[in-house]
DNA sequence: GGGCTAAGTTGACTCGTTGCACTTTTTTAT
DNA sequence: ATAAAAAAGTGCAACGAGTCAACTTAGCCC
């Protein structure tokens, strides 16, 4: 996975930004994250205020942790993809095989609550995702051999990152995505039929 | 359009609403979204801060003033659309001659500009948009007499409210707008088909 | 050991936003 | 018409998020 820090600094720095998420994660999910002042966090991790916004962003990156490199494995799904296959299966198999496993975590069903009780971690949530429509379309342009911004383009990568939103909070998240796909590759195929 | 007023009090209410909102757009437009302050808008329209935050619901809430009544348009739309048309045709007219219409304006491209270069100003246009997917998504279940959360419709509505965010910068808009649901029509049909 | 650099601290500051207590204006009921 | 209720607005103080600059500390490298 991620490759261990090799000095003592970097150790100690990794220590302390974990030391930081685990506060903030234990009193988001005891208190609320309204509740929750980046004080309070601060306090518990025994750092500064000013050292917390060191290591993240700002307070809705203190609950979204684990991000990153999710966009290059989505670039990767399109460009190395199996011989033949078309571009929007690329993308279903990615995304069954990739993302669904991390929802159906068991400890993840506090979490989800936490973000969809929380409007400011709701919309940061959904921005995470789209985020990456513009380097997903650009590969998805590049293997289709059109223009950089092609719109049906831009629209698949984009529709593509608006499942989990779309699917969250289903009983059967299988089906959930195989139906956005089943729209998404009929659509796709009439678009790109010219 | 709007009714007018009625009351003096409605009257002298409209009238600092609307100078709080001109003050704040001259501002912005003047001197860019984030070099301006609610302390210098209160000041420029001769209000106190604390009346600002009662005519509006945040900072970004200046900017969009004229929001309202988009729902409704959108749902009559669907649920009163020509005998024999289909939604996403009905959906397609409707975004073609309300929607564009809107951002054919002239004094609009130093506006698009505010917001398109104000990443708060991005995030809060999406929203606006996509928090209609419920109301949009339970109409176009109801007309096809499938059941309210069914993914598809879902799906659909949040696809075709995702279109200004899409299709903003674009050169020929009315071609983007069909393109786009060239994709939904033909992946709802498919969808439907069961 | 001594200099360099990055991590962390401290404290003051800006800004968005809210709460509270108070005045003024308008509406409504008597 | 007048008193009371309701609404709009004001001023002020406060809170929390986030930034900034000057400083201390600790690990790194020669």
């Amino acid at each position: 996975m991620t490759v261990p820090p090799v000095s003592r600094r970097e150790r100690k720095k990794a220590a302390t930004r974990q030391a930081i998420a685990d506060a903030a994660l234990r009193l988001f999910l005891d208190r609320g994250y309204d509740q929750v002042s980046i004080r309070d966090i601060a306090d518990a991790a025994d750092v500064s205020t000013t050292t917390v916004f060191k290591h993240f962003s700002g307070k809705e990156a203190l609950v979204f942790d684990q991000d990153e490199e999710r966009e290059s494995e989505l670039v990767a799904a399109v460009r190395q993809r199996a011989a033949g296959q078309s571009i929007p299966d690329a993308l279903r198999r990615h995304v069954l095989d990739t993302w669904l496993p991390l929802a159906a975590h068991p400890q993840r069903a506090a979490f989800a609550d936490l973000v969809e009780s929380t409007p400011a971690l709701r919309a940061y949530y959904e921005r995470m995702w789209t985020r990456h429509t513009d380097a997903l379309s650009a590969a998805i342009a590049d293997e289709t051999g059109v223009d950089h911004d092609d719109l049906a383009c831009v629209a698949l990568a984009r529709f593509v990152l608006e499942i989990p939103v779309l699917t969250g909070g289903r009983q059967d998240r299988r089906a959930a995505v195989e139906t956005i796909f089943d729209i998404l590759t009929h659509g796709w195929e009439q678009a790109s039929r010219r």
